[in-house]
DNA sequence: TATTGATCTGAAAACGGTTTCACGCTCCAT
DNA sequence: ATGGAGCGTGAAACCGTTTTCAGATCAATA
């Protein structure tokens, strides 16, 4: 029977009304000095703590955010999460932590559930975050909330992001510099992330401004076994005309396409160049290091808590604010081998790797 | 203003007391079929969701699991916070989260915030799990509570992990049956991990089982930034008697550690082998992969909850529950060099292993 | 017909805090 | 002396549920 002591318990102890107890422990009006040190010590002596609950319930608010990412397996979202967590530790709230799993039918239930539990606000990555019922619902409601990671279209919604389109771009640049002309862009299901989309965009602008031919996306399933993975991708690499590198819309999928890519005797960067796009830990640590577009992922988490703080409390109007980024280059993304990577033979003589 | 629409509205429109609507929502007790369905459209109408905050203050229960980790940067406590996550949402619970930063000072403050939640139950990692205050703060006050990670020694404990010595064992066994002779151990701050201490008498187990020497463990802080880890390590491996291999108290550790070898120009695994603990899927993602203990990090924070629930419902005595593991050698674990890595000068020479 | 029992329902009391309101007291300016 | 302001305090209302208890209705039985 946990919770036995209770305002009433610390009243009766220091002699006072429980009212006295509460103005003591918030502070809220003031108290003879004789009083407030009966009734702290007897909060001390009984080990009282006020119950969240209680509190809660009159006050309509609890001390606690609610968050909804995709899964938490994603080291891009445990890094955000760690940012909120330490952002809302510092006000003394705690995180009401869900994942979807990437599906996007589960968002709208779990808000739910975290809006019951009367959370002061809430933090989000969803699937698509453009004529999205759950953020309207919740708009409705006046239910502050901040995006992070999704790149809202419109500015009248709070969210914490980096400008995808022109990372994307300058690091399409970066390898178009680096000699490659023939880029395949290979995506997790768009379905699933409105930031690949994006991603997608900037890669076009940077092909279409150099001239290029942009090719269509490659839509992966990077939760998907390995195997799948690698078939996919010998129909694309195995080709006479196969691309000399290949831009990932995420961290996670490109570390997967090169696993796949060295199962097919590929090799990376001297065969074909990859990268990704987040600039996950692991991805500096590995060798060679993983060429992508670093993100201030635990920060955003970060910002988006005190967004969310400053909207609570002031009453702030939603806002887009966008982190600066920057390209970590080399490692898995090296210049474009000099002739074709397979010598091109008179049909139908297959190539050698 | 959130919430309008309580309880009251629903019994109001359904023309029913606002007990009917409780009974109906949980199926207390029994209702008339026409009553139900009043109560139904009212529902449905006004969109109303009960309130967890009104349930829990008469119940004194939430439907809310407190989880207190070192940090979720850590790819193993994010995963197993993934496994919580979904078990915990198949009963219909939400998680309360909150990371340490691997203070231990920080755990009791923690737990405090989260006990004062009323949540239902705790799934905790601490630094420490024997003495440990806080742990018994919980016991006292009869709140239910399952360890992950730790592997406590006492039974009396409810906890989900592997057999860490024997894991460690197993792995030194590994790297011993491929022929390394000196073999030294890099750990974490043993005051942030017990887990690490344990491993480490696995280590020596194995080592006095074999009549090698085991050497001290050289404690690493490994959330320095590289410089001060490759300056420890450049004492270690640059002197004559050089361990051919390296065992970390866990991957991340291990990672680091490679990326400090290397940056020494010392090659990994051709001069010196390395080996980890945890399993992390990038392990396996990066080449060499990472040779490791794999563990079920998901599955131990699914089972986690799983048992905090049978204790919660069923008042199950605590226990602890080990899960299987396995080793994942190669990569990163390779045969110990012939000779040995540095030409060795004159005086006073020594014996060649 | 009267009694019993089974169903269904509503009033009201918790649960643990916060907050409003009113009241008594002191102090100071009239 | 008198009025007003200000301070410290306690009683009580309130927040949204669940749950107990008692009452109402009705069918079946004695």
């Amino acid at each position: 029977m946990p919770r036995i002591v209770t305002i009433r318990t610390v009243a009766e102890r220091a002699g006072c009304s429980i009212a006295t107890v509460s103005r003591v422990i918030n502070r809220s009006a003031p108290t003879s000095a004789e009083v407030e040190a009966r009734v702290r010590a007897a909060i001390d002596e009984l080990g009282f703590r006020p119950s969240e609950i209680g509190r809660a319930l009159k006050t309509l608010k609890t001390r606690t955010l609610g968050v909804l990412i995709p899964s938490l397996t994603n080291p891009v979202f445990a890094a955000s999460v760690a940012g909120m967590q330490a952002a809302a530790r510092e006000r003394r709230h705690t995180l009401l932590l869900t994942a979807t799993d990437y599906d996007p039918a589960a968002e709208a239930e779990l808000v739910e559930t975290l809006v019951a539990q009367n959370v002061a606000g809430l933090v989000l990555t969803v699937a698509c975050a453009e004529n999205n019922a759950t953020l309207d619902l919740l708009e409705a409601e006046s239910i502050p909330f901040v995006l992070v990671h999704n790149e809202p279209d419109t500015d009248a919604r709070a969210a914490v992001c980096v400008d995808n389109a022109a990372a994307t771009c300058a690091l399409t640049e970066a390898m178009i510099a680096a000699g490659h002309r023939n880029i395949a862009y290979l995506a997790g299901r768009f379905a699933t992330s409105d930031r690949s989309l994006r991603r997608y965009e900037g890669y076009r602008a940077a092909m279409e401004k150099a001239g290029l031919d942009a090719t269509a996306p490659l839509e992966l399933d990077y939760l998907g076994d390995a195997p799948s993975h690698a078939a996919a991708l010998a129909g694309l690499f195995g080709g006479l005309s196969a691309p000399t590198a290949a831009l990932c819309s995420n961290d996670l999928l490109a570390l997967s396409v090169i696993g796949a890519l060295r199962d097919l005797g590929i090799r990376v960067p001297d065969d074909v160049s990859v990268a990704g796009f987040d600039g996950i830990a692991l991805g500096r640590a590995m060798s060679p290091s993983l060429a992508t577009v670093d993100t201030p992922t635990r920060l955003m988490g970060e910002r988006a808590v005190e967004l969310l703080f400053e909207m609570i409390e002031t009453g702030a109007a939603p806002r887009v604010e966008r982190l600066p980024f920057s390209l970590r280059s080399g490692g898995t993304l090296a210049a474009a081998p000099k002739r074709t990577r397979r010598p091109e033979p008179t049909p139908p003589s297959l190539p050698t790797p």
